[in-house]
DNA sequence: ACAGTATAAATAGGCACACC
DNA sequence: GGTGTGCCTATTTATACTGT
């Protein structure tokens, strides 16, 4: 017989319970001794479902719990450090604090050399300007000449953020160069899986949030479009909503795709958030 | 009997607040 | 300003239950 699952490598996970619990099978499989029990044991905990716990986050893992969980799993120092940001930026609770250690994680020799993907992908999302350069790549009138590309942007870009950024769409076969040494944008599309990658989604909203923001001074009432609505609704209306918003997105990409010509590109924002919550805990 | 699961109880740590 | 208290939450330990 041969193995059905190979033994898991903790770079290759973005989320370190989801490496648990591929270990777990493996070792289930190739080790017949091994259990949550003998894990506690080994590891140093008294709770023999503790494992299990923590793999499936009914419990996170403490400083001393990352300790005894990588002497346990045989961690060399490598893994052991990666293991460490793994739990930190999976368990972080700010917004700040995971971007921090994500980009603690991409600093890793093991991205710069295995994954250099994920970093540029993540520095994709993470400026605002990538996404409209490559819709700006796809109007008929552009030219390529980072003077002239760091110009249409406003606020205006620098020529060396155009260059770089040319060069990471490019690298993520976002854009491609022509005969003509112009670029054209690809079909290919990003898949936003990889939660590394995904800390730079939320890096990219929260820029064209504050972009917006911004908007309001920058542009005359008739170039931008900005309402607002503050209501109070039910857990059920939440939902409807969210499909409302789902559906009119669609609508909104297949009027655009129907468009011939490109003459400006634009952010359109949709936002939806609490502020009263339900009254779960009580406060006057 | 043992592995896995669920739950209760005990403990530690953090935070706001008041008091000196 | 510093210190102590109570409360809340998270972590850890202990125990009970289920199925093979």
């Amino acid at each position: 017989m041969t193995k059905t699952t190979e033994q898991p490598i903790i770079f290759d996970y973005t989320l370190y319970r989801k490496f648990l619990k591929d270990l777990y099978l493996f070792k289930k499989e190739t080790t017949p001794y091994f259990s949550y029990r003998y894990f506690s044991k080994i590891a140093g905990f008294t709770s023999p479902n503790y494992f299990k716990l923590i793999m499936d986050g009914k419990r996170n893992l403490s400083s001393d719990g990352i300790n005894k969980f990588s002497k346990a799993l045989k961690l060399n120092a490598k893994e052991k450090h990666f293991f460490r940001l793994l739990v930190l930026m999976n368990q972080a609770k700010t917004a700040e604090e995971k971007d921090f250690f994500t980009r603690q994680l991409l600093k890793s020799k093991v991205y710069k050399t295995l994954k250099p993907l994920t970093q540029a992908q993540y520095n994709y999302y993470s400026h605002w300007y990538h996404i409209p350069l490559r819709e700006l790549v796809g109007r008929s009138d552009f030219i390529n000449d980072p003077k002239w590309i760091a110009r249409q942007f406003t606020p205006k870009l620098t020529e060396s953020q155009v260059k770089e950024a040319l060069k990471r769409l490019e690298k993520l076969d976002l854009i491609k160069k022509t005969k003509d040494l112009s670029y054209v944008q690809t079909d290919f599309a990003i898949s936003t899986g990889e939660s590394v990658a995904s800390q730079g989604v939320i890096n990219y909203h929260r820029q064209m949030i504050q972009m917006g923001s911004e908007a309001l001074d920058r542009f005359d009432q008739d170039e931008r479009d900005i309402s607002s609505l503050t209501m109070g609704v039910s857990k059920d209306t939440i939902k409807k909503l969210k499909h409302l918003i789902r559906d009119f997105r669609k609508e909104i990409i297949a009027t655009v795709n129907e468009d011939q010509k490109i003459e400006e590109v634009v952010q359109l924002n949709f936002q939806l958030f609490p502020l009263i919550k339900s009254n779960g805990d009580e406060n006057e």
